[in-house]
DNA sequence: GTCTATAGATGGATAGAC
DNA sequence: GTCTATCCATCTATAGAC
């Protein structure tokens, strides 16, 4: 199963899990909204009548705003390590590290091309949101960074790898994919396959003994 | 001459062209807040309070806030392609395409790190720009970008680097310095030279036949 | 060039009817 | 669950005195 097969079309699918349409649209139209001007330049009044309803109509759904881009962030990153944990899962466990890696390197990248709204607000709009969400977020985005450390660490210690530090030779390979969500438009061109094929092979040569 | 030597101490010292007190106290704490914030949850008596001045004050010396927005990118961005070049301009004109790259690769990483305040806000508030502005910001960068491409492509011509796509190890290679102002915090035990030093290997050996 | 005062507009959130 | 109406805080920018 290639990647690009594997998955559907954005925030419709990465949201799908909310039942209530109205919640659903709101969220999606906050997503836009968010990944286009940004948090504090998105207004409640704007995110709702974009969804065909009333200002007053978002707060049935949600608390506040702020509630809006936590509940964007937690669905979104929740998505993005559930795929890559996923991802490795499948792969024969005899794999060396630079097959495992490459696959890392090829669904984060893919990832954050296909789904560059709801990358872009969870790389770029976490500040906005309180110390309690923060906090839960952070605990995830750790996780996916040791995920991509170990499997560095793991190539260095068998050899196949050769890095000056691995610290920062993980935080150049996730550069890669993340900062593609601050230039990437979709359905110009460029296919979130081909940015994954290119970004996979250069990562990798990166890290390659 | 290293590139840590070269530079003196952050925005003081890019902002030091600004003769009137007050309008460059007013700047520097506009860049924090832009950077700490980002430009629409920054206010403008937020601006003026913390430089020392009432609200109205600040309009005396720019028309607006965006006006300020404009004068730090314009000022960042101006100052980062004036190095490049003065970079390039320093080398040896008989360098080879490896050796010019890396003093790219370097000074770019390092002017991310030693300048973060002034990076982030160039890398990530220009949509707040007005179109007029926005035009005239884009166009330096198209500048640097092409700098840095036509490093590429000359490497590959003479067969010292081998990549899949120009256009892409381009970008993967910006990606590397540009993205460190979204995590980058200075005086937490890493430093811009450290920073310059990894990515700079890191980033060579990506693009390197 | 700096101040106080305030205009004028907007935005997050709530009240209460249906 | 959606609406209309509105409160109240906040923010950009201006007016006019010193």
């Amino acid at each position: 199963m290639t990647v690009a097969s594997a998955h559907g079309n954005s925030p419709n699918e990465v949201f799908a899990a909310i039942e209530n349409a109205s919640a659903r649209r709101l969220l999606i139209v906050a997503l836009d909204e968010f990944a286009a001007r940004g948090f504090h330049a998105t207004t409640t009044r704007d995110v709702s009548t974009k969804s065909g309803l009333s200002p007053a109509a978002m707060y049935v759904h949600y608390p506040s705003k702020e509630a809006m881009l936590f509940q964007i962030a937690l669905v979104g990153h929740s998505t993005a390590r559930d795929r890559l944990r996923a991802a490795l899962a499948e792969i024969d466990q005899t794999a060396g590290s630079a097959q495992r890696l490459e696959v890392i390197l090829r669904e984060f990248t893919f990832w954050h091309a296909e789904h560059t709204t709801v990358a872009r607000v969870c790389e770029y709009e976490l500040q906005h949101l309180n110390a309690e969400h923060r906090a839960e977020i952070d605990r995830i985005r750790r996780e996916i960074e040791v995920g991509v450390r170990d499997e560095v660490q793991r190539g260095v210690d068998c050899g196949e790898f050769s890095v000056p530090d691995v610290r920062y030779a993980t935080m150049a390979l996730t550069s890669l994919a993340i900062d593609i969500v601050r230039w990437y438009t979709p359905g110009t061109g460029v296919t979130p396959a081909e940015l994954a094929d290119n970004l996979a092979v250069l990562g990798l040569k990166m890290v390659t003994a």
